[in-house]
DNA sequence: TCCGGAATGTTGAATTTTCAACTGTTGAAG
DNA sequence: CTTCAACAGTTGAAAATTCAACATTCCGGA
């Protein structure tokens, strides 16, 4: 009889909030070690996936990155101006372009996988290896149950 | 040997990238139930929180609701404008104020949490219980060891 | 008592994100 | 061939978020 017959479950139960919490946390982990840089999280990841050296349309980077289609577009943008970046015209598909990532951005990118694999690493020690493993095989078959 | 050599890794098995790829869909499921009744996830997390009957300082509540302080005031005022909260000055220290939930506010709540449950109870079945129950174990303890 | 630093919220400007509408391109049906 | 619906991306206005600066209140020490 651990609760009054009456309680409410809090909210802190669901699975919803406690994704919120947690990637708000990490989030703001990775956000403070890319400072360094001056790179937000969101364009770290589209840096990330481009740094194979391959093109990507809007389309499959916006999915890519966890970004919505209009949101992506304006970070290009901004990265473009930066020469992060850089545009093609799809010549297969001219409706699509393609995005690359410049040597500036790869230079950047170079800088910034240590960064993040700090955390990583940070995370693996302060948390265990184990469970670190366990969490993300759980995340991975809920993205792909539900996604 | 499924990798050359000289294979990055992908930031898809970044924790972070995984918390945040989950976090996202999660969140667009817990919307469209939500749509139902117009209510953003923000307002419902806040409703929430509050419905126990007990008013809460800004700043618990930014806490607890996962955001920001200046976002707070902000969605504070428009919940405010919709009937939903209300401010009071906290008799016992000025600077405090306390957020309390209306009774309009808590009939909305009401109508939220079987909508929330249903969401639960969604990712119960198609996900598994036992996962489930394993992955909120999991992010918890993240969280208390990194938050 | 009075001062000054810390805590609590709010505000306004700037940035970012979102929504809906739009342009241009493709592909397939007739 | 045309035509037209679907697709890919961008745009502009509106909404939300963030940043820095600003009150106001509290509290501990001179």
């Amino acid at each position: 009889m651990s609760d009054s017959p009456s309680a409410a479950s809090p909210i802190t139960v669901h699975l919803a909030y406690l994704l919120a919490q947690a990637n708000r946390e990490i989030n703001r982990q990775l956000e403070t070690r890319l400072r360094t840089e001056g790179v937000p999280v969101e364009q770290w990841r589209i840096l990330k996936v481009l740094s194979d050296g391959n093109g990507r349309s809007m389309g499959d980077l916006a999915e890519a990155a966890l970004l919505n289609h209009p949101t992506l577009t304006k970070t290009i943008d901004r990265m473009v101006a930066n020469s992060l970046v850089y545009r093609i015209s799809d010549p297969g598909d001219r409706r699509k372009v393609l995005i690359f990532c410049s040597d500036r951005g790869k230079a950047l990118v170079r800088r910034l996988v240590p960064l993040a694999l700090d955390q990583e690493a940070f995370l693996s020690e302060n948390y265990g290896g184990k469970a670190m493993a366990q969490l993300k095989r759980l995340l991975e078959t809920l993205i792909d149950r539900t996604g």
